[in-house]
DNA sequence: ACGGCGCCATGACACCTGTCACGGGCAGGT
DNA sequence: ACCTGCCCGTGACAGGTGTCATGGCGCCGT
């Protein structure tokens, strides 16, 4: 029997899921949450043995709620099942330590053998989006330059994103600058859709 | 025995939610969909009774597909369930003929009372998302000022924005200018975000 | 020790944007 | 007929933005 706990902010599809895979007779789902910070904690007293964690949910990232199972929970595979297939999203997983990743559109008798896969100690990724990490290749942005277009995501202007980050204008300026050059865009506004939509923000 | 028809992009949500249903005893999925320009011909071909319908879908969006139901189908009835509880959508859908708004984030045991009130013939709709949706009140853009705006979501210059709106260069900064003050928004950019958050575009 | 790279900053310049005033044409309502 | 509101366009102006050159500082690898 496969302990496996849930974690998805959207409670519909978290109940969703459970019913999915709770058809299983090999699989029982043993907790779910919907924020990034209890997975931890539930993990442990749950005792799962694998989670399957999205990405966006408050508290903590998915990418995060990984990382931290592996340095609390070292024993506990964590397996990253999301909405968007960002390219940089997969590197980002691996490096923070998950077993596997998997996007929502993938039909869904595939998802009980990535649990049994993971749990066995293989690693599942997505083969399309395995490819596409590889094209797109690392982000090409230094880790200020991140920070500045994640601040430029909503679009304000440049004297508000100095004073959130704490720098010169100037700086700001030449920073996204940079990072417009990256990304190949020839706006600010572009380069931040860009770079998000590659998972580099 | 409700039949239901389920439309939703991702499969494995799809997935999910039929596995979902599937425990009630008075509801069968009778079909599943991930575009929304088969809705109808799917609802059609399988007897369907109550469609779920996500907004965000290639082909025909939910609100399209419902609007498509009720020309085509109108005893079928559309309930929305979908990620985002933008102000804006619930009085579309409403306009286009749904009987029922949901948010993903409801409990799951929520949804299949949702779906046996709507079959009944009564209206549902997110309590929390209604009263935003009257606060919010409709939106005051006009029909050319949401079309510029849609086009600048992804950050492009003011001549890319013309040359694909057929417009002069003059006549799309004032528009632009007038969403702004209209969004209470400093940047282009910032208004698009505002307006897309509201369900306006 | 030296060069390379990232980070912060300044200043200057061309260009893009947001705003305003103004005008014409076209519907819908009184 | 009149007014009102939306659509499209022009012109002009202040301010924001993107680019470049230049400089100083710290860190790392050889």
């Amino acid at each position: 029997m496969i302990r496996i706990l849930l974690a998805d902010d959207q409670a519909l599809v978290r109940g969703a899921l459970a019913a999915l895979l709770d058809l299983e007779t090999d699989i029982e789902v043993v907790a779910q949450v919907g924020r990034g910070d209890e997975v931890v904690a539930a993990a442990r007293d749950a005792g799962a043995e694998v989670c399957l964690l999205d990405i966006e949910m408050p508290g903590l990232t998915g990418l995060e709620a990984a990382a931290a199972l592996r340095t609390e929970l070292p024993e506990v595979r964590a397996l990253i099942v999301t909405t968007f297939g960002r390219p940089g999203y997969v590197r980002r997983a691996l490096d923070a330590g998950a077993a596997g990743f998997v996007v929502k559109d993938t039909p869904a008798k595939q998802l009980a053998d990535a649990v049994r896969r993971v749990h066995a100690g293989l690693r599942v990724i997505d083969p399309d989006l395995a490819a596409e990490s590889l094209m797109a290749g690392p982000s090409p942005l230094t880790v200020r330059e991140a920070e500045i277009l994640a601040l430029a995501l909503d679009g304000s202007p440049v004297a508000t994103i100095a004073g959130r980050a704490h720098l010169s204008e100037g700086t700001v300026r030449n920073h996204l600058s940079s990072a417009i050059g990256k990304t190949g865009a020839t706006t600010r506004a572009e380069a931040a859709r860009v770079a998000h939509s590659n998972g580099w923000l």
